[in-house]
DNA sequence: GTGAAAGCGCTAACAC
DNA sequence: GTGTTAGCGCTTTCAC
C-alpha cells in the first residue's frame, strides 16, 4: 500500500481513526405529542402545576418537581413553545430581513444569530434577492408576531414602512441610512468612513481619485461617494464616480476594464465595498495595473478577506458584532414611545498594503 | 470644489442624487392585536368566514371576501401564524442548526433560506460555535414544533440522535457522514471527491502528497483523506496527513509554516477545505513556495473565492443548492416509516492555476 | 404550594 | 356559503 507519513501539527501527531459505528438504536416508538396533561396524570399532580414546573419552577416545592420531571422525562415531555407564545404573546423570535448575496451581509448575519442566541432567543431568517420582494417578505414576518425585526439594507419605501405599524412590533434598520428618522437604525459612520479613507489618500499624495460604487440608488453608495468627494474636494482632489452595477466581486472584476480604458489611471481607487473590491483588485492585476505600484486602493467593510495576505487591503473596518450588539439592544430594550434612535457607529481604517507605497511620495 | 468625472459603466452613466426626504409619517396609532374577531365585528361576518377568507379564500363567496379585506385593511389585521400553528399542528417553519463558523456554512444557510422560502417556509436559525452546545440547542428547537430540522455539521453523539424521537419530527443531517444509518442524511461525496483530486494530481507526476486535515476527529476529515489516500495508494504515491487544528483561514496559514519545515517539500498538498486552503496558499506565499510553481495545491468545497483570479484554486466544487435542494426534499416529503435515506451528491473537479503546471511533467 | 377554570386567536368539523 | 362549536397546549388569575 502506501508508506504513510504522520505529521504533527495543532497538537500532537495523531492519525485518523477512520471507524463506522453500526447502526441500531432503540428510539421510543410513538411519543409524539406529549402534552402537559399527559405528564399531569402520569404524575398526579394537575395541568398546572406542571405546566409551572416548567415555566416558573421557583413557584413549586422541589419534592413535586421532581416528581414531575421524571414523569416528563419518561413520556419525553417538551414544553410548547408555540402555545405558550399564543397566551404570553412572547415568541422569543426575532426575524431578519437580510439579502441574500453578499459576503457582508452573511457575515451580519450570523453576527445577530449568536447574540441572539445568547439572550436565548432566536432568528428568524427572511432573505430576499429582488427588493421587490420585500414588501411580501414583511407581511410573512408580522404574522409570526416574532419579538421585533431586523431590517437590514432593504430600499423599503416610506409606504412600506409606514406599512410595519410602528408600535405594534419593534424594528430596527441596520445599515440602511435611508430610514433615518423613521424607524430606528444602527449603521456604520459611512460617510466619516470614506472621508478618513480619503484623508489617508490624500495624505499618500492623491489627486485624482475614482470611487467606484456599487449601485448609485442606493444610500449606501451615496453617502459613501458623498464622504470621499467631500473630504478629497477640501483637499483640492478630484473625484470621479464609477457605476460597477453591483456589489459583487463579478462587477468588480468587470469594472476593472473600464477603469483600464480610462484615458489616464486616476492616483486611486476607492472602492465602496469590500467584494467588489478584491473584485476590482483582481481585475486589475489581470490586466497589468498592480496596487500600490500603480494605483492605490482603498475598500469598505473590512471584511475578514481584506486581511488575508492575498489581498491586504486598506480598507474601512466595521465591528460587525458591535453593530449587531446595538441594533440588539434597541430591539430589545425597545420602549413604544421613545424618540427614534438612530445609532451611528465609527469605523477604524485599517491600512494594508495596497496604500502602502514603499517610496512613500 | 472638486473637479467631478462622470463615467459611465454598467448602464447609462449617472450621478449619484443625494436626497435626504424629511420623516413625517401618518401611522395608525393603537392598532395592535387586531384580530378576527375584530374583524368579523367590522365586517358583520363571522369569526370564522373572516378566518376562512384568509386561509381557503376560495370557500368564500368573492362579495364576502372583498368585504371582509375591506374591513380588515381598514382595522390593519393580520393573521396570527402562532395561532394558526397552535391549532393546524404546522408551523411553516424549518430549524436549521448549523456551526456558526465559516465559508462553507453560511452559503449553505443561505441556500437553504432561500429556497425554503420558494417552498413558503422560513428558517429558524440556531447556530452554535462549540459543539458542545449542540444538544441544548436541539432541545430548544424541539420546543418550537418546527416542521423539521436541518442538523448540518454538528457532532451530534447517537444517544442525542436517539433523543430526538425520530418520528416526531423530520430531521435531516446535512454533511455529517457520522449520521449515516441513523438520521436520513445528505453529503457530497467526500471520498469520491477527494479522490478525483488525487486522480489528478497523479495524472501530474505527483508521488508525495501531504494532505492538510481541519480537524483529524471530524468524520468529514477521515472520509477525505482516507479517499485521497487510497487513491493515491493504488498508484504507488505516499500521503502523510498533516492537522491544522481547525477549517478557517488561520489555520491554514499557520499549517503553512509546519510544511515549510519539513525536510522535504511534498509535489502536492491537498486541503481538506478551500477556507483552510486558501490560508495554506497565502501562507505558502509568504514563505516564498509558490503554487503551481514548487508544489500543487487542491482545496474542497468550491466556495466562490475558489475562482477568483487571487487563488484559481483547484477544488472539488459541491453544488451546496444542489445539495441543499436534496436537504429539503426530504425534508418535506418526509415519510415517517421509509426507510432511512443517503443521499450521496458527486461534486466536480474544478482544475484552476494551483495544479496547472506550464511545462506538464 | 396546588388546583380549577378561563382564555390566547385560530382551524376544522358539523349543521343549516 | 356561512355560522356554530369545540378544541390546539399553554399561562395566569383566583380560590383553597
Amino acid at each position: 500500500m502506501n508508506d504513510y507519513v504522520v505529521i504533527g501539527c495543532s497538537s500532537s501527531p495523531r492519525w485518523c481513526a477512520i471507524s463506522r459505528k453500526a447502526g441500531g438504536l432503540t428510539l421510543s416508538d410513538e411519543a409524539r405529542r406529549v402534552t402537559s396533561v399527559d405528564v399531569a396524570a402520569e404524575s398526579g399532580f394537575s395541568q398546572a402545576t406542571v405546566a409551572r414546573a416548567f415555566s416558573s419552577p421557583h413557584l413549586v416545592s422541589p419534592a413535586t418537581r421532581e416528581t414531575i420531571e421524571q414523569a416528563a422525562d419518561k413520556l419525553g415531555y417538551i414544553p410548547n413553545a408555540i402555545a405558550r407564545s399564543l397566551k404570553s404573546q412572547r415568541t422569543d423570535i426575532v426575524a431578519a430581513v437580510v439579502p441574500a448575496q453578499g459576503e457582508y451581509w452573511q457575515h451580519a448575519l450570523i453576527s445577530f444569530g449568536r447574540q441572539l442566541a445568547e439572550r436565548d432567543k432566536q432568528l428568524l431568517l427572511f432573505s430576499f434577492s429582488d427588493s421587490a420582494d420585500v414588501a411580501r417578505v414583511i407581511d410573512s414576518v408580522q404574522q409570526y408576531r416574532v419579538d421585533g425585526m431586523i431590517l437590514a439594507s432593504a430600499n423599503v419605501t416610506q409606504v412600506q414602512l409606514a406599512r410595519l405599524n410602528r408600535g405594534a412590533m419593534p424594528i430596527v434598520a441596520f445599515n440602511q441610512p435611508a430610514a433615518s428618522g423613521i424607524i430606528p437604525s444602527v449603521s456604520v459612520d459611512n460617510a466619516a468612513g470614506t472621508a478618513a479613507l480619503a484623508t489617508h489618500l490624500v495624505e499618500q499624495g492623491c489627486r485624482k481619485v475614482t470611487f467606484v460604487g456599487g449601485r448609485s440608488e442606493t444610500s449606501t453608495d451615496q453617502i459613501r461617494y458623498r464622504g470621499a468627494a467631500q473630504e478629497l474636494g477640501r483637499h483640492g482632489a478630484a473625484c470621479a464616480y464609477l457605476e460597477a452595477g453591483s456589489f459583487s466581486y463579478d462587477s468588480g472584476y468587470k469594472a476593472a476594464a473600464h477603469l483600464a480604458e480610462l484615458d489616464e489611471l486616476p492616483d486611486a481607487v476607492m472602492v465602496s465595498g469590500d467584494e467588489l473590491a478584491f473584485g476590482v483588485l483582481d481585475g486589475l492585476r489581470t490586466l497589468g495595473i498592480s496596487a500600490p505600484d500603480d494605483l492605490l486602493l482603498t475598500g469598505f467593510d473590512g471584511l475578514p478577506q481584506a486581511s488575508w495576505a492575498g489581498y491586504d487591503l486598506t480598507t474601512l473596518v466595521q465591528s460587525i458584532d458591535s453593530l449587531a450588539e446595538h441594533v440588539i439592544d434597541l430591539l430589545l430594550s425597545a420602549q413604544p414611545e421613545t424618540e427614534i434612535a438612530d445609532i451611528v457607529v465609527p469605523g477604524t481604517v485599517r491600512v494594508g498594503k495596497t496604500t502602502r507605497r514603499l517610496s512613500n511620495g
